[in-house]
DNA sequence: TTGAAAGCGCTAACAG
DNA sequence: CTGTTAGCGCTTTCAA
């Protein structure tokens, strides 16, 4: 099968931990046997089994990236896992990719083999919505260093300020004129019984109330009694836009929510950002399906590679708690806010 | 640190050979040692060493799933990777994620430093657009299984039927009663020089070349001189919308194309689909973003599924090469086609 | 019904 | 400069 250090030894007439000391680049050895060694390793094709260094060094170098089993539950940006392997690279750490079976199949003590079994130092936790207590659980009584990654936590989290999102979203439309701006809501966030919705909604309404109570303005919030599906989305839209009332500005703060809102708009005979300005939330510059969106970025790269810092620190150091640290999004004009129309 | 079988044996005050055959079920033992056993294992929290598993049994139970580092040539669709750890799960193997830095691509000690020390028995390779020839020459060289994923091989791959894609969607125009059809292509096909791109572009425009031969009908090409970069589709997509020879149907094969099209033609107030048709390919509900698009949508948990299993055989099996696996995508009607509007 | 011993591939301490 | 030896955590004979 694989060639082991053993056999290279063999090759070259060496002992084992001469071809051990010179692929690691130890001690003094003499330029031939050096040269020597380093050629069969190559000629033979051999590559460290880092199971059996692992195992030597009581490390494994390597860290898991847990995931829910359904994508919806735990959405990974290409670029949050862009930083997440920047980062380890540097550290020459691997990772593990690891997805928990739905919560309705755990049993209280069952986590999951993948869990149960230890191959890694540490685990970043990029499940983010209906975080399954068993998970929770898990995590704590496990000795397991964990970072979760976009969701809220009292220590050892990062995530974006949504907060200041919903804040700063509102504020940008105020301070164009706008005084009957509208929150977008197709989750149902006025339902109590939706407190496993991910965090940053309520953080991005929250934000808004922030502004618009700061300004005294009336809230207004645009929902259905249901929790709209994608394919309602359109029509509902439509239908809002139709309203003598509608507001003239409005915050979007999904990508999936404004898009249908700004082709209802295009639908209905309305102008944007004329008749009706858009502010939205984008994880990745193509989100923005080449149009001109007004948005918020999350800073994807860099909440991978701060977790995957932050996890590497504590594993280093095991017992030190984190600091929850929240990044802040950027911004991008487009061409989807403008100050209201005055309307006659 | 971890728990270890010989902890469990002090504490249990049995041999560590005890603890492992009771752990795994093996053997005929006392039913009060074996409780008593299990029991400790449990209160100290015992979880199995795979390093130390995989260095006794030889093998990994551990595959890696390749991607280039930049996310924009390795697109992993969420549900692909659903697939992958489904098949997994059910094999007890683990996944581990490596990305190819790109800088050092060119440097073939480099690209094989990164892939020598992954420790995994294959590769399911998820690296799509400009696959560095190192990494061809690589993967062939190295004795270590591997499967291509949406990307074309000779052998060992798994990918969707993109020319059928091209082919169907223009059949089905073409049976509304289309004649003057455009194929989109804002990548630049045309230019010989762009051979790198992703081959479901070109098979795509070969589907779309072979349904209009077949019917005597004139091919169409929208493009720019250029390859336009997202910011410019919307504009570009509204210049040529204002053509007075505009034709009644579009295949926007991407969803990236197909929204700023459909945008743009609202924004020059057609009516979809009366005045244009549209039909698109997507990787996920999600990416319709809401909005009613006739699409094909590629197969990718599946993709995932058949690819992962693909490579569990080639481990067992090394030697044997596989025949393609080519997929075909499922089409929702949507509601951006429609039979062409007289034009008088 | 249980335990002692060997060995997977690798590295580090210690001799020589 | 190089080799011997021991041991990481686990499993698997084989013997008791």
């Amino acid at each position: 099968m694989a060639v082991t250090v053993k056999q290279i030894a063999q090759h070259a007439g060496v002992s084992a931990s001469t071809v051990s000391h010179i692929l690691n680049n130890r001690g003094q050895y003499n330029e031939k046997t050096r040269a020597r060694v380093k050629q069969t390793a190559d000629d033979l094709g051999y590559r460290p089994n880092r199971f059996a260094q692992g195992i030597r060094k009581g490390r494994f170098d390597c860290i898991s990236l847990v995931l829910a089993h359904c994508p919806t539950l735990s959405y990974l940006p290409p670029y949050r896992l862009a930083g997440i392997h920047d980062e380890l690279l540097d550290h020459g750490i691997h990772l593990v990719n690891s997805k928990l079976p739905e919560p309705q199949l755990e049993n209280k003590d069952y986590i999951s083999s993948i869990l149960r079994e230890l191959m890694s130092d540490g685990l970043l936790i990029n499940y983010n919505t209906k975080i399954p207590t068993t998970l929770t659980q898990f995590v704590e009584q496990s000795q397991l260093p964990a970072v979760w990654i976009n969701s809220k936590h009292d220590v050892d989290c990062v995530r974006p300020d949504d907060l200041k999102i919903g804040y700063q979203a509102t504020r940008h439309l105020i301070e164009m004129g706008h005084r009957d701006i509208a929150f977008l809501d197709y989750q149902g966030l006025h339902d109590q019984s939706r407190v496993w919705l991910h965090y940053s909604a309520f953080d991005h309404l929250n934000g808004y109330r922030q502004a618009m109570e700061e300004e005294g303005l009336d809230l207004s919030m645009v929902h259905d009694q249901t929790m709209l599906v994608p394919e309602d989305k359109l029509d509902f839209s439509r239908h809002w836009h139709q309203q003598p009332n509608r507001p003239t500005a409005v915050l979007a703060l999904t990508v999936l929510d404004a898009v249908p809102v700004y082709v209802a708009a295009l639908l209905q005979g309305l102008k944007v950002p004329e008749d009706l300005s858009i502010v939205t939330v984008i994880n990745d510059k193509l989100d923005l399906m080449s149009l001109p969106l007004t948005a918020f970025t999350i800073p994807n790269y860099e909440m991978g590679r701060a977790a995957t810092s932050m996890l590497l620190k504590k594993i280093k150091n095991p017992a030190k708690k984190m600091e929850p640290l929240i990044l802040e999004a950027t911004f991008s004009q487009g061409s989807t806010c403008a100050p209201p129309t005055p309307n006659y």
